[in-house]
DNA sequence: AAGTGGTCTAGACCACGTA
DNA sequence: ACGTGGTCTAGACCACTTA
């Protein structure tokens, strides 16, 4: 314990060594902000930022004068990183390319408008595209874009611009969701993506609101093989 | 503009509507923290707190002396709580069950070795067990235990205990990583989850250490129609 | 009613990276 | 070298929640 400045992340530290080593064991109650920071020898804030950081993490459970406790059941919070796939391939080392397979208007499936939280049926424009890499099929998006909130999608030229990007850089969104599952390849999602029929391949649906007006949801169905990896 | 408390929240609500309505496009820098602060009246540590929150979830890039610009490709940052099974399907409404299936110890495959990052093959603990909800199979978990790093696990009986919540009880992680993926069913694997060989399931592969020792690795297969959602 | 976490402020200094 | 973000401190007040 040099007496030199310690940051956040040091007290976050000390305190988390705290509950592995079992001082404080789950269901526990930890000691008051300020009297933690009186024994590591720093300012209260400090100690409040930490103790932030472990209980956005899963490790403690804070209520006001209730004071912090040890969690019981951690929940593992894992963060993803998707980022927009021409620079996935890219990072990957690869040559990017994108396809478009058709686009038209029409009334999407009950699936798609729950997701989006609409509650009458109603028109979309609807964008089929393949994403690339090195000339082979890597990921198939399914986009529904309303076209209410987003009404410059219907100016652009899908078959040179990519519907993800075009709307990642004109329409931010305030609030989205994701999911994610499995699911078997048909014989045309087969074909798109140089698959077998039946195989089993991860979807990831994205849906994205201004508020409470949805943009877009999309389902992207990757290639065999394809894996999501949490942030380090 | 009230003249109220404006707490970072607000002042991250401001800043992110100025990029929302393109008052600065993606790739344009903002201003510097303290000018923010001074247009919108308050410290110039509630700008830095609002400020870092936007460059965590991907709107902004920071960097020193560079300042602050609204990031080209906004990079998806998803936050996924993967709890216990045991809370995820009492969550649900269901009831939880348990059932162990294999305990065995022995060299595990080199994919394994790889995800723990260990370089010389070794003995490790092999546990497959059955998380089951209103008596139906809901996970298969196929987990490698490092008996080094958690020796405690060996004087479990690990037919009534279950070795995810013994391991999250006593043995905290300080690292772990997620993967997710789609895999068909075998044989062995359907019949275990009630399912049809060849059906897509997805599985999700975690991996925990202390500092730089492994503590375990589990392969969870859920049953077919599984979803894993993001947080709000 | 009182105790605890949550946040703000103002000022200071540090650290990093770019110009 | 210097400007910008990053963080700490000390003190104050607020807001929630439970004893």
């Amino acid at each position: 314990m040099p007496d030199g400045r310690q940051s956040w992340k040091d007290v976050r530290e000390r305190i988390h060594e705290w509950i592995l080593s079992g001082r404080y064991a789950p269901g526990d109650k930890l000691p008051r902000d300020a009297d933690i920071a009186v024994e590591l020898a720093c300012a209260r804030s400090t100690v409040q930022r930490a103790m932030q950081d472990l209980s956005d993490s899963g490790f403690v459970e804070r209520r006001r004068k209730g004071g912090t406790r040890v969690r019981q059941d951690p929940v593992v919070r894992a963060t993803l990183d998707i980022p927009i796939t021409r620079r996935e391939v890219e990072d990957r080392g690869g040559q990017y390319g994108y396809q478009l397979i058709g686009k038209t208007t029409q009334i999407p499936p009950r699936a798609v408008l729950a997701a989006m939280g609409l509650t009458a049926p109603r028109k979309l424009l609807r964008v089929e595209a393949l994403h690339l890499s090195d000339g082979r099929p890597y990921i198939l998006e399914d986009r529904w874009v309303c076209t209410t909130t987003a009404p410059g999608i219907l100016d652009i030229d899908l078959s040179r611009e990519n519907a993800n990007e075009w709307l990642v850089r004109h329409k931010p969104y305030t609030r989205f969701q994701v999911k994610f599952y499995a699911l078997n390849a048909d014989d045309r999602t087969a074909e798109l993506l140089s698959a077998t029929p039946g195989d089993a391949l991860l979807a990831i649906e994205r849906t994205t609101w201004i508020d409470d007006a949805p943009i877009t949801s999309v389902t992207s169905v990757a290639a065999p093989g394809y894996q999501i990896l949490s942030r380090s």
